[in-house]
DNA sequence: TATTCGTGGTG
DNA sequence: TCACCAAGAAT
């Protein structure tokens, strides 16, 4: 049913003034109100009054999955609790906690904007989605949705989800002119409740934003929709997927990366590559070490794995140089023997005999040995990470046992 | 306004 | 397997 090209909303829907609506708004709002209360997953950011463990986690949650945000949100509260805190930080500390999230312009966005609300807000964050918009990294959503969760400001925060779900309930197909966003901006406003009593101390405008995101991530989802869990789908027109225009076809490349590892004394060490400050792509962070594919050539390289970046597919090959007695590769069941084992080295093992190492497509500035030992403090790439974890270079993170049955 | 930013789960 | 796309913002 989808998969078509996208039309424009009807003319008389883009009124400047409140939309008309083929139902009241305040018994959608309700419905939704009251699903929400026996339905809300119980996350690690709700609940909560300090906004910004708020900001934190709107910002965390941008384009990136629920499950993922979990875990690192309280990893990262754990070592930045405050604006203080992290304003105080070396960038460097903050792009390692970030490490694997992605989009990490997000996380420079985020220490600058505390080092902006310490310097003009005297480190307490503005109560208002005007104000709030001014931080870097914020933009109408992290504004509306900061200011309704954390400050009770009756406006609406309009997300992926939201815009969804909007959508269907209308009968309106995808479409991202600035006519239509308008349009579904007038709706999405007119659907948030007011606040009850300047003494209730109720957030019914935190709660409807956060209920239209949990419908549309929960229930309104992209493909296959639980419509008969729905608490609006009276009020819904399309009761199911809603016309989404084509997406941009997938590209893909292959590519190559060196893994030279050596001993220095008792630890060992792997040479990294910090990619430059001026690069749009992950910049300042660390990486295995590329190399030219014509300097792969005919090679069999000792690790394959597939990373997606947006709309590239990259096919990546890793190649590994290691000192005498060190393994190439090892079975991830046996992580911690190898680790035992490479801390017994031998003294004064290096790769002295790399016939990749020169071909490295990089400046040696940018080339430096790191303790393994120490690789969870750096601000590795999710590729480098995937590609030495794989490879048993570096530790998998233990599973946590926060939230698990105890054991009979 | 259209692109560019990462990564991983999912059907 | 593979396309899709997630609590968007900046440029």
């Amino acid at each position: 049913m989808p998969r078509r090209k996208a039309a424009p909303p009807a003319e008389d829907q883009s009124a400047e003034s409140a939309p008309h609506l083929a139902f009241d708004p305040a018994e959608f709002s309700a419905r939704l109100a009251h699903w929400f209360k026996h339905n809300a997953r119980d996350l690690p950011w709700r609940n909560i009054r300090d906004p910004y463990a708020t900001w934190l986690s709107e910002i965390m949650l941008q384009q990136t999955r629920v499950a993922t945000v979990i875990e690192r949100y309280v990893e990262f509260l754990e070592r930045f609790p405050t604006v203080t805190a992290l304003a105080e930080a070396e960038e460097a500390d903050v792009l390692a906690l970030w490490s694997g999230l992605g989009y990490y312009r997000r996380a420079r966005m985020l220490h600058r904007g505390a080092q902006f609300v310490l310097r003009e807000f005297d480190g307490k964050l503005p109560r208002t989605s005007h104000e709030l918009r001014t931080l870097p990294g914020v933009g109408d959503y992290t504004a509306a949705a900061i200011a309704s969760i954390a400050f009770r400001e009756r406006i609406a925060a309009i997300d992926g989800n939201v815009e969804r779900v909007i959508n269907r309930v209308l009968g309106w197909p995808e479409d991202r002119s600035t006519k239509a966003r308008a349009a579904l901006q007038q709706v999405a406003q007119s659907l948030v409740p007011p606040l009850l009593s300047p003494r209730s101390k109720a957030n019914p405008p935190g709660d409807h934003n956060q209920a239209m995101m949990e419908l549309g991530a929960t229930v309104c989802t992209p493909r296959s929709p639980l419509c008969l869990q729905c608490p609006v789908v009276e009020f819904c027109q399309t009761r199911g997927e809603h016309i989404t225009a084509p997406r941009a076809k997938q590209k893909s490349r292959t590519v190559a990366y060196l893994l030279a590892i050596r001993k220095r004394g008792t630890s060992t060490e792997v040479l990294l590559h910090k990619r430059d400050a001026q690069q749009s792509l992950m910049a300042n962070m660390l990486e295995l070490p590329p190399l030219p594919m014509e300097a792969v050539a005919e090679r069999e390289p000792t690790l394959r794995l597939r990373h997606s970046i947006t709309d590239t597919s990259y096919y990546v090959q890793i190649f590994t140089e290691s000192a005498p007695g060190v393994p190439p590769h090892h079975d991830p069941d046996v992580i911690d023997e190898y680790h035992d084992e490479l801390v017994v080295a031998t003294p004064d093992d290096h790769v002295d005999s790399s016939e990749l190492l020169p071909q490295i497509a990089a400046s040696a500035e940018a080339l430096q040995w790191h303790n393994t030992k120490l690789l969870a403090l750096l601000p590795l790439t999710g590729l480098a990470r995937k590609a030495l974890q794989r490879s048993g270079v570096m530790l998998v993170p233990r599973p946590t046992l926060a939230g698990l049955p105890p054991l009979e």
